[in-house]
RNA sequence: GGCCCCGUAGUCUAGCGGCCUAGGACAUUAGCUUCUCAUGCUAAAGACACGAGUCCGAAUCUCGUCGGGGUCACCA
């Protein structure tokens, strides 16, 4: 049984792309295997707890369409599932491996620890915690027994080399002697990540831990928590951190990193996903545009590419285009008249349809397209005033048009040129910016039909009176 | 700085020792279609970081250099 999780931190307002990208990842792996993919909130740093992150991140995630199978709305067999409510679990755990000798009791102030790091420092030494605590365990546990002062329970990192297999990065070796007593139990009985994951992946049967590469140098600390409680290790895979043009670690400081901000714009989550899986994994026949059904059937771990892959909004752009065209008419329809709170005329929105789906790429570029047809013009573009006379005599003409049809339309006003002697795309151009007071518009004859022969001429009027 | 990861066009990638005259996609440029803008089609330009080595043969294997990134907290 595949069983993988995504463990975000409610420390932001929203779900990062980047988390979205392991989190789709995650998601294939386990339905590939007719697995289940669990949500687990990891709200362990009270400091830094941003109000109404979680929810928004549930939130996010279920508009993605990535379903959790268990998480901390649908429950499970494992919850709760939001780390600040299984407290007393770590505490045990911790506690048994003081017991053990995996761990210890230490209560040296931040102050004494930020000196003793900045003497370290100074000396160009790797920052480590001394092991003062650890010199006389049994002097400080009989000191927490009497009164309960602040402490702290420390991994001791056993000496030697820790070796692993990431199942995107191959075998993985490091010297323990890099690693730090970390600390497992703060002082205010909160588990660090450290500690959390691994009592938490453990207990929730996780059996793939596919994350983020900012965690490959910290995997180690994991392992020797595995092997001192001796539990069996997950499969640890690694992916590739998403990046700003300047291939830094993809951050809000550079760019938009919050999943709803491309979704309120009207990029599809199918989009997204397509856009996001193909970053670091390509399809195995060379395709772009896929399901992510397709996707769960063709992808495999072990196609992950080694090097992180910079986020390129344009292609999700191109790509979100793409789907606009292949949906079908009704769909659309539907999808613009929900994404403007159905503020404006479905009818009117159907009509328009073909004349616009090859002319947006997203959502919200179909109004600054065409408002006109919902409201006349208030300003133009290009300033027509020099034009009133002329446009006198075309509303003329336009007026003895009987069957108002976009050919006919369009005929009309190519004779019509021909009579004043202009240019067809000068007239045309024209026309344009008395209808849509716009030099840039969708088919003028078809935008013409559907605004009808009466609206039409009220245009030309508004601007000749 | 220590440790770890990575290195094919501006970007995403294919490539697993000969099929590579390095393929595809986005972006760019040009042309065709056209009432504008798009779409569509056609074409162009553009990359194996560098240096040694192994081999009959290297983008592919090894080593070094350089470059980029990540990480070193009672944050995740």
């Amino acid at each position: 049984m595949v069983r993988t999780r995504i463990a975000p931190s409610p420390t932001g307002k929203d779900v990062h792309v980047g988390s979205v990208a392991t989190a789709l990842i995650n998601y294939a792996w386990a339905k590939k295997n007719k697995g289940q993919f669990i949500v687990r909130i990891e709200d362990t740093d009270r400091t830094r707890i941003v109000e109404g992150g979680e929810a928004q991140m549930l939130k996010t995630l279920k508009r993605v369409g990535l379903v959790a199978d268990e998480s901390p709305e649908v429950g499970g067999p494992y919850a709760p599932y939001r780390q600040s409510e299984r407290l007393d679990i770590y505490k045990k755990y911790a506690e048994e491996l003081v017991t053990k000798g995996k761990a210890y009791y230490c209560i040296c102030t931040p102050e004494r620890l930020t000196k003793m790091r900045e003497e370290q420092q100074a000396k160009k030494q790797v920052p480590k915690y001394d092991r003062l605590c650890l010199t006389d365990q049994k002097k400080i546990i009989q000191q927490i027994k009497e009164k309960d002062i602040h402490r702290v329970v420390r991994l001791l990192i056993p000496e030697g080399q820790i070796k692993f297999n990431d199942a995107v990065r191959g075998e993985i070796i490091i010297d323990t002697k890099n690693i730090d007593d970390q600390v497992l139990l703060k002082s205010d009985g909160f588990p660090t990540y450290h500690l959390g994951v691994v009592v938490d992946d453990y207990l929730m049967k996780i059996t793939h831990v596919i994350r983020g590469e900012e965690w490959l140098p910290s995997t180690p600390k994991h392992i020797i928590l595995y092997q001192a409680f001796g539990w069996e290790l997950p499969v640890f895979a690694h992916i590739s951190l998403l990046r700003n043009p300047d291939k830094s670690k993809l951050s809000k400081r550079k760019n938009p990193v919050w999943t709803s901000y491309y979704l309120d714009q009207g990029i599809f989550p199918e989009a997204l996903l397509n856009y996001l899986a193909l970053m670091g994994w390509s399809h195995p026949e060379g395709k772009d545009i896929f399901s992510l059904e397709e996707y769960i059937k063709v992808f495999d771990i072990k196609d992950i590419q080694k090097t992180a892959p910079v986020f390129d909004p344009v292609k999700l752009e191109w790509m979100n285009g793409v789907y606009i065209r292949e949906m079908k008419n009704e769909e659309l329809r539907i999808k613009i008249y929900e994404f403007y709170q159905k503020k404006y005329s479905e009818d009117l929105i159907e009509k328009t349809i073909p004349l616009i789906k090859e002319r947006i790429k997203k959502l919200s570029d179909y109004l600054p397209l065409c408002e006109f047809f919902f409201k006349a013009p208030e300003k133009y573009e290009v300033d027509l005033t020099s034009k009133k006379d002329f446009f006198e005599k075309v509303k003329a003409e336009l007026e003895k048009v009987i069957d108002w049809k976009s050919m006919i339309i369009g005929d009309s006003l190519v004779n019509l040129a021909k009579k004043f002697e202009i240019k067809n795309s000068q007239f045309f151009a024209d026309m344009r910016m008395v209808i849509t007071g716009k030099k840039i518009s969708p088919p003028l004859n078809e935008s013409m039909e559907i605004l009808g022969k009466e609206e039409c001429l009220k245009r030309i009027y508004q601007l000749t009176s």
